[in-house]
DNA sequence: CTGAAACCTGAACCACCTTTCAAGTTCGAT
DNA sequence: ATCGAACTTGAAAGGTGGTTCAGGTTTCAG
């Protein structure tokens, strides 16, 4: 879309500067949060940042350059708030219960972050594809990690990291995102997931 | 968007007038699974239909009306293609993994669906929405009739029952949508689901 | 055959929004 | 204090594409 070494957004030297990016940056999310890329403007956004329509072009070269950099920023803190739930000792299946229970509260905390990523898929699908990747594969190697200590099945791989990290999306989707009076809290739900993960959903009358 | 009645699109009363809907409704579908609904045109749609703009003013309403028409035949199909691979007789996790198959299979086979029903989480929220929740109820059902025969676990309910969605969707996106050479079949992958769903993922030193 | 309804046509209208730019203001290193 | 660079401004250019509409063509029931 553009040329090579363009990486689209430029970095102010001046305080000045970096105050008027931070109110872009933070427009921009409420902004695209609430109308979605296609009904966001560029003037909506500036409108946000109180700031005049031409200053928008000193920081980003078009609108997709400021949600490629929002999405970017997005999917490192997903990344981050998940990780930062795992403690050392965990067993695996300990692990997963405390990533996606981080994972549900984050996304109820932040539902813009959810909403923007999605629509990365339509506006920077290789982002998109980006963010999927990369936490299933760090999802993948934590199975093998618990596979090594034979705390976790041996043969677990891409398939079931997918699996998880499917669960976790959904459950996301469902109980942060689209969240009802009456349902059960995230811990509960976190719980869950673990025993389907624990034990399989097969009953006392399964073979 | 609209009055009450509005339903937006006329049903044509000539064979001719039914051809020309038709035309309509698979350049839609191609259109906007190669673009994605903004970056589609209407006179896109009608170039590819072979008929003048104008004719599609005789049908639809606007933009959005073809595009949620489109989205209700697909969520449609997709439910149907996961209800047919089911068999009576086979016990709940055979279901589980008939129906995964399928939609596998359908997912590969018709990508373009998978793209338009996601993209239905803006362009139209509420059939998004709907057609996840339909899914997740259908899933719970086939889980509350299991948990009554005692072949699967008493205490299943809505959180298992997007999770079996989450990993459905995912292993779709992974396997069918972003396929790779060297990858899995689809009946191995759909075995590796359902091997989770069985057993867990917990393994020979898990307490 | 006939005529009214259904259908088709495509140029033009129009609203909206991204992007540009020339001119003015503020910052901060020296 | 000074001056060049950084930053800001907002009007207007330029494009796009959804939607309308008046007039022509086709269909099909009677």
């Amino acid at each position: 879309m553009q040329q090579l070494t363009d990486t689209a957004d430029r970095i102010p030297r001046t305080e000045r500067g970096r105050r008027t990016l931070r109110k872009l940056l933070d427009a921009a999310a409420a902004e695209f949060a609430e109308s979605g890329f296609h009904e966001a403007s560029i003037s909506g956004i500036t409108r946000r940042a109180g700031v005049a329509l031409g200053t928008f072009y000193t920081y980003y070269d078009s609108k997709d350059a400021i949600f490629r950099a929002l999405v970017s920023d997005m999917s490192e803190a997903v990344g981050t708030a998940a990780r930062d739930a795992i403690e050392p000792g965990m067993d695996p299946l300990a692990v997963e219960q405390a990533a996606l229970l981080a994972f549900l509260e984050f996304a109820a905390e932040h539902k813009e972050v959810y909403r923007i990523i999605d629509e990365a898929e339509f506006v920077d699908p290789d982002s998109y594809r980006a963010h999927y990747e990369r936490i299933g594969d760090r999802i993948e190697q934590r199975l093998e990690a618990g596979a090594a200590t034979e705390e976790l099945r041996a043969d677990l791989g891409e398939p079931e990291a997918w699996a998880v990290m499917g669960i976790n999306v959904f459950l996301g989707l469902r109980y942060a995102i689209w969240a009802k009076d009456g349902d059960p809290d995230a811990a509960t739900v976190a719980a869950a997931a673990n025993r389907l993960l624990r034990n399989g959903i097969a009953g006392p009358d399964s073979d």
